[in-house]
DNA sequence: CTTCTTGCAAACCATTTGCATCATT
DNA sequence: AATGATGCAAATGGTTTGCAAGAAG
């Protein structure tokens, strides 16, 4: 946390950009919920602990830390972005659970390696990739089991 | 083609709806257009063949498309859907140029098959998934080396 | 004729932007 | 003081929806 918080300032720095207050609150936010937020989220959790920004800054602030490489924007199918800490985080893809919206990540070499034999087949130069799985949780599962 | 419409004009009638000019319009062309439509192609595709129909009607056509299985519906990460026909086509991934938007189509036994495995392991029950791969076609690549 | 469809315009929702005001360096 | 940053409200872009008028079964 207070590495990342060095980290983004140093980025700012460097674009002669200033670490405001909300800039920082809004990082300290991704902090105290470790999941996938959304700007939403952050909005509302900004504002209970009256370290209000608005919706422009908020999507301003995620912004650079994207571009910082703190945190990846991630499409989880649901019309809107979540936003996720990358910091020390290897990249991961997602499962997400259609009933409840539980996320569970997950990483696999042998995936990554297919992948990477396909790109060298394909002569394609890839700069990333986005895995998801839609489906249902293990709960939803048995909690609709259960109803029947 | 026949076919399709054959089908699309059963999943209408097993719901009580109807097959009306707009919809077979819309059907027409997917087909004309083999690859990633976007709804907004498919409103200037329609308008050029004097078939117009409005963007509601094509939105709402698409949708019963995806409802009766013939058409997918898929995100390539452009902040807008694309849809492409389903009939006798098999899942696959993408993988798209953030140059030239090229969709490249793949699909690899081992990454599916691991997927499976992983779904196992973690008790998920997955109803699809999807995989993109962003980067950089040869073609572009190449152009960029030559401009240097 | 009844029910479903269409087109239009307005509504929506997430995100972005212009601009006057405010805060950091 | 100078340059950036903020908040607001308006704009955007893709998509959805309410409703009156029109067409398919």
């Amino acid at each position: 946390m207070e590495n990342a918080i060095r980290v983004f300032s140093g980025y700012l720095n460097s674009r002669g950009l200033k670490l405001t207050r909300e800039r920082k609150a809004v990082l300290q936010q991704l902090f105290s919920h470790q999941g996938h937020l959304e700007a939403e989220e952050l909005v509302h959790g900004l504002r209970r602990r009256k370290a209000r920004a608005s919706r422009a800054t908020i999507y301003r602030t995620l912004d650079l830390l994207v571009q910082s490489g703190l945190v990846r924007k991630v499409d989880l199918g649901q019309g809107h972005s979540h936003y996720e800490l990358a910091l020390d985080r290897p990249h991961h893809e997602h499962m997400i659970c259609l009933e409840c919206g539980r996320v569970i990540e997950f990483s696999d070499k042998t995936i990554h390696r297919s992948l990477d034999e396909l790109c060298k087949r394909e002569r394609f130069k890839r700069t990333s990739h986005r895995f998801q799985v839609f489906g249902y949780c293990q709960g939803c599962v048995n909690r609709k089991a259960a109803v029947k």
